[in-house]
DNA sequence: GTCTATATCATGATAGAC
DNA sequence: GTCTATCATGATATAGAC
C-alpha cells in the first residue's frame, strides 16, 4: 500500500500489518504473512524470532497512528471550542486513512492489556493535563460544566465507534449502497463538531450545573 | 454466573460464553473451555460436533444482549426526544450488566463479517423504520435536521464505545482508582441523555439546516 | 453420558544446504 | 540472505471402553 523502501524486512512488516490488522495476533499464520511478502516462512523467523516479537513490532507500528497529537493540539492558546474542533478534524481525518486501526488496536488490547502499559510509557500518554485543560474552560465559563472525562469520551466515541464498528455500518445500516459509507465518513468531522458545540456551548436555558 | 439448570449442556454453554468472550473464536481453546465446565474435551464435541458450531451457539446467546428492543420503543407514541431518553437508559443498562459484549461483539464480525447476514435475518433488523422515524420527527420540527443515520449512530457510540474500549478507560484515564471506572459508567445515561437533548433541541441561536 | 487414549492435522520454529 | 525439508508441539476431533 505505502511506499516504502523494499527491503525484506520492510515488505515483512508490511505483510504482517496487512494480516495482523484483518486477522489479529490469533487468527494470523506465518504462512500467510510469508505468502503476503513473497517470501517463505524461514525468512520471517530469521528477521524476526517468532510470531510474537513480529507482532510486537507491528503493533508498534501501528499505534503510533492510534494516538495523535492531542495534548499538543491541547496546549496551545485559544479558546477551547476552537482546540475541539481541531482534534476532530484530525481523528476523523486520520481514521480515514487508517479505517481498520480502531478495530484492531481495541481487539489487541482487550486480548492483553499489559500491552497497554508499554504504549502508556512509550507515548508518555497523562490525559489529567488534558482534563485539566477542560475543567479550566469550564471553570472560565466558556463551555458548560460537566466530569472533563465524560466529555472527552463522547468525542472520541463519535470519532472512533463507527470506524470499529464498520461491518455493522457496512451491512446493516448502508447495505444497498456501498458507496453511501464512505460518504457518511466524509461527513462525519462536520457532523461532530457541530453536534458538540451545540451541546456544550453555554445558552440561557442551559442548567449549568 | 447466572443461575441455570446445571445440566451439562447448560454448564458448557456458560462456560464456552466465558472463555469465548475473553478470548474470542480464535483465542479460546477447548481444553480451556472443557476445564472451566468441569468436564474433558470429548464431551464438548459429544454435545456440539466442533468448535465452529460450539462458537455459534454462543454467539447466539450473546447476540441477543446486544440488541435491545430499540425499534419497540421508537414505535410507541409520544415525543421524540422521551424516546430517545429510554433508549439510553435501556442500552447503558444492558451494558453495565453485560459489559464485555461490545468487545465481543465487535471482535467476531470484524473477523467473519457473514456472521451479520444471519443475524440481520434472525432479528429482522431493519434500520430503515427507525431513521425514517427520526426524519418525521425532524420533519415535524421536533429536532434539529440531520442524517438520521449520523444521530442514531451519535448516540449508539457513545453509550458504546466507553464499554467497548474498556481496557483503555480503565488503564490509562482510571489507572489509579479502579472503583472510578464503574461510577464512570454509572454516569453515562444520565450525562449522554444532556448531552444528546442539548445537541439536538431546537433554539433561536440554531442554523438549522 | 462420560471417560481415556489416540488419530489427524496445522502451525510455529529450526537445521542445514546453497 | 534465502531456500527446502523437517521437527516438535499443541489443538481439534474421533474411537472405543465403561
Amino acid at each position: 500500500m505505502e511506499t516504502k523502501k523494499d527491503s525484506t524486512e520492510d515488505k515483512i512488516l508490511e505483510a504482517a500489518k496487512n494480516v495482523f490488522v484483518t486477522k489479529g495476533m490469533d487468527g494470523a499464520r506465518m504462512q500467510e504473512i510469508a505468502d503476503e511478502a513473497g517470501i517463505n516462512k524461514a525468512l520471517l523467523h530469521y528477521y524476526f524470532r517468532s510470531k510474537e516479537r513480529l507482532f510486537e513490532a507491528t503493533f508498534g507500528e501501528i499505534i503510533k497512528y492510534a494516538f495523535p497529537k492531542i495534548t499538543q493540539i491541547v496546549q496551545t492558546d485559544g479558546p477551547i471550542v476552537t482546540k475541539i474542533e481541531q482534534i476532530i478534524d484530525a481523528y476523523i481525518d486520520l481514521l480515514i486513512k487508517h479505517p481498520f486501526i480502531p478495530g484492531f488496536v481495541m481487539k489487541e488490547l482487550n486480548r492483553d492489556p499489559s500491552g497497554l502499559f508499554k504504549i502508556v510509557v512509550k507515548f508518555g500518554l497523562n490525559p489529567k493535563a488534558i482534563f485539566d485543560h477542560i475543567q479550566l474552560a469550564m471553570d472560565r465559563g466558556e463551555i458548560i460544566k460537566m466530569k472533563p472525562q465524560h466529555l472527552a469520551i463522547n468525542i472520541l466515541s463519535m470519532c472512533i465507534f463507527p470506524f470499529a464498528a464498520r461491518p455493522i455500518l457496512s451491512f446493516v445500516v448502508f447495505k444497498d449502497d456501498p458507496k453511501a459509507l464512505e460518504a457518511f465518513y466524509a461527513e462525519r468531522a462536520e457532523i461532530i463538531k457541530k453536534f458538540v458545540i451545540d451541546a456544550i456551548v453555554i445558552r440561557e436555558n442551559h442548567i449549568d450545573t
